[in-house]
RNA sequence: GGUGAGGUGCCUGAGAGGCCGAAAGGAGCGGUUUGCUAAACCGUCGUACGGUUAACCCCGUACCGCGGGUUCGAAUCCCGCCCUCACCA
């Protein structure tokens, strides 16, 4: 979330930022949060005064009753116990105030990096790049969806049957090769030089609200009603979350976190068109990488960060295009987020494989995930992070783009992982 | 799930209604000194919000697992919850 005295000192950069992605009312709430703020001040100097007051009384009770002036200490007592109900009442109003603030913050989106561009939706993105080459398959090319059922490696029905729509079950070599892409993405990720995490798949509340699921995506995350856990919807919440509430050390920066987790997403209200097979899922495999860096470093962080993914593309022989998301396609979290898709070629479509992120402070500030500087003053992190990368439409564009006659080509970086060469 | 012990600052650990934002030691940081690695001594050493300030300083308030309560006054007493450890199941 956006902290108070950044809003209170950059009005009108807020404004813009929340404008640029279409927050609406974005100057009517803002003044609001300023005016709620302001009485928030002034309630707690009289709060703070007040209790001061009963205080320095309290003290010199404890001091009369010592010398043995029990009259006195008596009358102090009076007097010491209106001041301090004056203090709990005021106390109270402002945790009033301060709840009130806290609920209209929450509802601001993060700001959009200034590179950002002016867009509603996803067709106003920036191509950034486009790398490889389109495959062209012949004519007898079948979507993946066929695929797999021809060569029995995925398997919806049983999945079906076992869970529900979109918890597939991948068998045999499709099994297998989930299984070499994941230590693929890892040992690339360990190759550059990140640390290997195997974080719990359930998360608490206050965890989804640090990484900012909670309260936005609330209905979107499975919910463990017992427990009041809830299945992560990405390994981003477990691994950011592991350093909530921490002040970090600037020698110890950038950490550097990578985590294969399975996924779980209800996905209510999206399984429109597109979203056959592989497209769309309840429950999938995906690597993440996460960083935690200083603000001055972040954003050369997120290009190393996309470099890593892209390079993990090149070496599947993926042709893959890069796009900068315009202000209203962005995340609600996210100050720069660029998308990395693949092209399929059986469906003519490109196919999100990867977001990398930065989030600057946002989820910092929710977090409180700080470093201290030379003055030893603290400020609040950056925190980063991107699919390295999410497994089913990486899937769904290999068998594609992969067929052949004789079946499905491996791409030669995996064959020590697979031990295998060709599905058929 | 049951019983017992316990949760205090970066770590170890004392404190058991006012003298406690909290002893002591260690680590860290700054300095002095001794002809190396090292040791000794001195100093410093939590966070958040608010006030004040150009800034530093300073001042106030809160925080001793979390949330309530008792009291003029709570790390300390009472209640509920969470967590850790040990034993039992």
């Amino acid at each position: 979330m956006l902290s108070t005295h950044f809003i209170r000192e950059h009005q009108a950069v807020v404004v813009a930022g929340l404008q640029k992605k279409h927050f609406p009312d974005a100057e009517t709430i803002v003044a609001k949060i300023i005016e709620v703020d302001e009485l928030r001040r002034q309630t707690q100097k009289q709060r703070d005064d007040k209790q001061a007051e009963a205080n320095a009384l309290a003290k010199q009770i404890g001091l009369l009753m010592k010398q043995g002036e029990k009259a006195q200490a008596q009358q102090a007592k009076v007097d010491a116990k209106a001041l301090s109900d004056e203090a709990k009442h005021l106390q109270e109003k402002v945790a009033n105030i301060e709840k009130d603030l806290f609920q209209l913050i929450i509802t601001l989106p993060n700001l959009p990096h200034e590179t950002v561009p002016v867009g509603s939706d996803a067709t106003d993105n920036e191509l950034i790049e486009e790398v490889g080459t389109l495959p062209s398959l012949s004519a007898e090319a079948l979507p993946h969806w066929e695929l797999i059922t021809k060569y029995d490696i995925i398997d919806f029905e049983t999945g079906s049957k076992v869970t529900g729509t979109g918890f597939p079950i991948y068998k045999g070599k499709g099994a297998k090769l989930q299984r070499a892409l994941i230590n693929f993405f890892l040992d690339e990720a360990a190759r550059a030089q990140y640390t290997e995490v195997q974080p719990p798949i359930l998360i608490n509340k206050d965890s989804g609200f640090g990484t900012g699921q909670l309260p936005d995506k609330d209905g979107q995350m499975y919910v463990v009603t017992e427990e009041n856990f809830f299945l992560i919807p990405t390994a981003e919440v477990p691994i950011t979350n592991m350093y909530r509430d921490a002040i970090i050390e600037t020698s110890e920066l950038p950490i550097k976190c990578v985590g294969y987790t399975p996924c779980f997403r209800r996905e209510a209200g999206n399984w429109g068109a597109d979203v056959r097979g592989l497209n769309r899922l309840h429950q999938f495999d995906k690597v993440e990488i996460v960083q935690i860096q200083h603000p001055d470093k972040s954003y050369d962080t997120l290009e190393e960060m996309r470099q890593h993914v892209q390079q993990l593309l090149e070496k599947l022989a993926l042709p893959y295009r890069v796009l900068k998301l315009c202000g209203g396609d962005l995340s609600f979290t996210s100050a720069l987020t660029y998308d990395l898709e693949v092209y399929s070629a059986a469906q003519q479509r490109w196919l999100e494989v990867s977001s990398v992120s930065n989030f600057e402070s946002y989820q910092a500030n929710r977090l409180k995930l700080r470093y201290r500087d030379e003055k030893k003053k603290t400020h609040l992190l950056h925190t980063l992070n991107g699919s390295a990368l999410a497994l089913p439409r990486i899937l769904a564009a290999l068998l594609e783009n992969n067929q052949t006659p004789n079946g499905i080509e491996i791409p030669e970086v995996l064959h020590a992982y697979t031990g295998f060469t060709r599905i058929d």
